[in-house]
DNA sequence: TCCTTGTTGCGAGTGATTCGCAAGTGATTG
DNA sequence: CAATCACTTGCGAATCACTCGCAACAAGGA
């Protein structure tokens, strides 16, 4: 959190009010956020930050590489903290979202660098499919 | 083309002009197209078909089971035939998407089912990443 | 040909996000 | 500690990609 500050500051940023607590609460956030509900959070605390704050705030940290966003599904994007980042299945059915450990992304991404030259990420966009209670 | 119109009417659509033109141009695309361009194709043929015709018209092809529908990245969703869907793998870097076979997806699918259940459809949102070039 | 009901054109509405601008405020400087 | 300056903010308007409501239209069976 003050490393972030920091960071913040050393690329000509600012620590300001609405920047600390939009971070206070994406680091207390257990799961994703949508702007919207990150908002309401920050809200809480500080009445006055502008959802629009609250989106270039997002942008900025995405810049730092501290935060990412994720497409869950045809909704609002959803961000976190980047070193919280993972992929995710999402049930076409009842819309759950399974976390997907990297370690299943292996062999995929291996073949993908060596026949495409390609390496993947695969935690931006969530990967559709069926849990077990919707098959 | 024949077999689609016969489908459409069998579930109690109809065959109009507009449903026509926009299945040929689904079936001359060679690449994915976007809505507002499947909309300017068709309107080279038939001027007064709204995009909002067109969108509707995507929504029953869905429905039908006959048209997919892709998000590649943050633009506007990609439509194609639901028998050429495949899945894709995105640069961050220049933007290049590349065909991703399915069968790059064998292992993680059996993981993904074996593992938690979870039966995947990776073609519905690309996979983004860094090509060759873009290292 | 008529009638029923699916379809369409058009414009307005919606959800998510971005922008323009003037006012506000951290942080460096003097 | 005050002045300065550039980064930020609040606010509303704009944008983008769709989605809807509605009256007019048109397939296709009777």
């Amino acid at each position: 959190m003050d490393d972030v500050l920091a960071l913040v500051r050393a690329r000509g940023g600012r620590a300001t009010v609405s920047r600390r607590v939009i971070l206070e609460e994406l680091f207390e956030a257990e799961d994703h956020l949508s702007a919207e509900a990150l908002a309401e959070a920050v809200q809480a605390h500080a009445p006055d930050v502008h959802l629009s704050t609250v989106y270039r705030n997002l942008e900025d940290l995405q810049r730092l590489g501290i935060v990412v966003h994720t497409h869950l599904g045809h909704g609002p994007a959803t961000y976190q903290l980047a070193s919280l980042a993972h992929a995710h299945f999402i049930c076409e059915g009842c819309g759950a979202a399974i976390e997907a450990p990297d370690e299943l992304f292996r062999g995929l991404a291996r073949m993908a660098k060596n026949r495409l030259g390609f390496s993947i990420d695969p935690r931006h966009f969530a990967i559709l499919g069926r849990c077990a209670d919707c098959v």
